[in-house]
DNA sequence: TTTTGAGTTGTTCGA
DNA sequence: GTCGAACAACTCAAA
C-alpha cells in the first residue's frame, strides 16, 4: 500500500545533507513534498533584512537545482505559515509533517502552535535538530538554569557528545505523481529593485555547494592559522562561513565532523590552536542561540535591565547615524569597515567591534540603531548572532564587557591594518595615503595630504568626534548609569 | 550554604 | 620603547 505524502517543510535547514528531516522523510515511504513558505511576518519585527533577501533568493534556487537532481523539486508558498501548511496537509491528505527546529522566539511559539493543530488533525508531526551542536533545551547549569558566561558554557558543551552528520545516500528523493501548485522563486520579490546587490554575487556563492567549497577551503589554507590571522581584516583569514550558517546550507555538526577528521592523522581534536580558536567561534554562535532561546527580549531590550536608562546622545535628524551608515565618519578603520558592509553584505568581525563601539561608546547612539542596520545590510544577519554581538559590545549583554573597554579607532586600526591596505581597498579616496598617517589623516602633514590627494572636510571627511573627548564621556556616561542605579537599590 | 575565582577580542598612564 | 598596573563592581559558576 502506498503511504500518504509527507510535507517536508524547509526553513533554515536549506540543505539535503545532514538533515535529519530530509532523511526521515525520505525513509517515511510515501512521496515527499518539499515545500518553502515564505512569510514576511514570521520574525516579528525581524522579518528578512534587504541583503538576507538576497541571499535567500540564489539558495532557494539552489536547493530546487539539487532536489532537481533527485528527482525532486521544492514547492514555493508564500504566506502565513501556520494556514498555508494546514491547506496543503489537507490538499494532499499527506499524514506527516517534518521540520528541521528552529529557535527563535516568534519561530519557537509558531511550531508550537502549528505541531498541536497538526497532531489534533492526525498528522504525525516530528521536528528534528540540524541547526545546532547543542540545542538551548537540553543546556543547563548545575542550578537548572541557563548558562550567561561563555567559558563555563562552552566547557560544559565540551563534555557532551555530538551527534554525527548524517548523509543522504538515496539517489533520489520519493517524488509525488502530481505536484502541488507552486510559486516560482522570482515571484517572492526577494531581489532588490535596484541593483545595488549586484557586486554581491562575486563574492559570495549561495547554496550548499558553495558552502562546502567555502569550508574546504578554509580548512585547508586558514583553520590552523585562525588564531593568529583571524583579526587581520585584509587577510581571508576566517571562515566566512556565517551566511551559509545562518540559512542551514551547511551545519555545525559538518564542521565538527570536518574538524575531526582533519585532526585524525594527528590523533589530537581540535587539531591546531587555530582550529580550537575556531571551534570555539561556533561554540559562540551556540551560545548565542542559547541566550536568545532563555532571554527571548533581548533583541529589543538590553539583558541588564539597569542599561535601559542609559544617557543616549541626541540625534533628532539622524545625522550622526547616517554618517555612520555611509562610512563618512572621518576614522578610516571605521569608514573601511562600513563600507564593506554595503558593498559585499558582509563585514570582518574584528571590524564589526570597532564600528560598533564607535557607534555605542563614541557617538553614544542606542546599539538598536547599530543592529537594525547590520539586520539590513548582512548577508549572515542572524537574530541571535546580532543580538549578542551588540550586547556585547555596548556592554549590556550576558558576558558584557567591561565599561571601560572602549576600541580607540586609530589604535585598533594600526595594530590590525598596519600597513594600511584595508583602508585601502575600501575607502579609495586614502589610497595613496602612507601607513604612517593612513588611520590619522587629520594628523599628517599637509604635503602629505597634498601628495595623497586629500582634502580633508573635502573628499574626505574630518574626524566627527575627537576620540579623547569621546571617550571620555562615554566612561561619563557609565558612571551616570552606575549612580543611578545605586540610587536607584538604596 | 558560603566562599572564591573568573570573566573573548582594551586603553592609558607612569615607571 | 616596553611593561605592568589600574580602570568598578558585579554576577555567575563551581568548589
Amino acid at each position: 500500500m502506498p503511504a500518504a505524502p509527507v510535507i517536508l517543510w524547509f526553513r533554515r535547514d536549506l540543505r539535503l545533507q545532514d538533515n535529519p528531516a530530509l532523511l526521515a522523510a525520505n525513509e517515511w515511504g510515501g512521496p515527499v513534498i518539499p515545500v518553502y513558505i515564505h512569510d514576511e511576518s514570521a520574525g516579528g519585527p525581524w522579518s528578512a533584512g534587504a541583503a538576507s533577501r538576497w541571499w535567500l533568493h540564489h539558495s532557494l534556487v539552489k536547493l530546487d537545482e539539487s532536489l532537481r537532481e533527485r528527482g525532486s523539486r521544492l514547492v514555493i508558498k508564500s504566506g502565513d505559515a501556520a494556514p498555508v501548511l494546514d491547506q496543503l496537509q489537507h490538499d494532499l491528505k499527506a499524514e506527516a509533517v517534518f521540520w528541521n527546529r528552529c529557535y527563535e522566539p516568534a519561530s519557537i511559539t509558531r511550531d508550537r502552535a502549528l505541531k498541536r493543530t497538526l497532531s489534533e488533525s492526525g498528522c504525525d508531526v516530528r521536528s528534528f535538530n540540524s541547526a545546532l551542536l547543542f540545542e538551548p533545551q537540553t543546556i543547563k547549569n548545575k542550578s537548572g538554569g541557563p548558562f550567561q558566561v561563555f567559558t563555563p558554557y562552552w566547557r560544559h558543551c565540551l563534555t557532551l557528545p555530538v551527534e554525527p552528520a548524517t548523509k543522504i545516500t538515496a539517489a533520489n528523493i520519493c517524488a509525488p505523481k502530481t505536484w502541488p501548485a507552486s510559486l516560482k522563486i522570482d515571484e517572492l520579490g526577494l531581489l532588490p529593485r535596484l541593483n545595488w546587490a549586484d557586486d554581491f554575487a562575486t563574492h559570495w556563492q549561495p547554496g550548499e555547494a558553495g558552502a562546502q567549497a567555502r569550508m574546504r577551503k578554509f580548512l585547508s589554507d586558514s583553520v590552523d592559522s585562525y588564531d593568529k590571522e583571524r583579526n587581520i581584516p585584509e587577510y581571508d583569514g576566517t571562515s566566512r562561513l556565517s551566511p551559509w550558517l545562518h540559512f542551514g546550507e551547511i551545519g555545525p555538526r559538518q564542521i565538527w565532523q570536518a574538524l575531526r577528521e582533519k585532526s585524525k592523522s594527528s590523533g589530537v581534536f581540535p587539531a591546531s590552536a587555530g582550529a580550537k580558536v575556531f571551534l570555539s567561534e561556533v561554540g559562540w554562535r551556540e551560545f548565542a542561540h542559547h541566550l536568545l532561546y532563555y532571554f527571548p527580549h533581548t533583541p529589543e531590550e538590553p539583558l541588564r535591565s539597569d542599561f535601559a536608562k542609559f544617557p543616549w546622545a541626541k540625534d533628532p535628524k539622524g545625522e550622526k547615524l547616517q554618517s555612520w551608515q555611509r562610512g563618512r565618519t572621518g576614522y578610516p578603520i571605521v569608514d573601511a569597515g562600513m563600507r564593506q558592509l554595503w558593498q559585499t553584505g558582509w563585514m570582518h568581525n574584528r571590524v564589526r567591534m570597532i564600528v560598533a563601539s564607535f557607534l555605542v561608546k563614541h557617538l553614544r547612539l542606542p546599539w538598536q540603531q547599530g543592529a537594525d542596520w547590520f539586520w539590513d545590510t548582512l548577508v549572515d544577519a542572524d537574530l541571535a548572532n546580532n543580538t549578542l554581538g551588540w550586547q556585547w559590545s555596548a556592554g549590556c549583554g550576558a558576558d558584557a564587557a567591561p565599561y571601560f573597554r572602549i576600541f580607540a579607532p586609530v589604535t585598533q586600526g594600526e595594530r590590525f591594518d598596519a600597513n594600511g591596505d584595508y583602508v585601502r581597498h575600501w575607502v579609495p579616496e586614502l589610497s595613496r595615503m602612507p601607513a604612517k598617517w593612513i588611520h590619522q589623516p587629520w594628523n599628517a602633514p599637509n604635503e602629505v595630504l597634498d601628495t595623497a590627494g586629500v582634502r580633508l572636510g573635502d573628499n574626505y571627511p574630518q574626524p566627527m568626534v575627537d576620540h579623547a573627548a569621546a571617550r571620555a564621556e562615554a566612561l561619563a556616561a557609565f558612571k551616570q548609569l552606575r549612580g543611578a542605579a545605586i540610587e536607584r537599590d538604596a
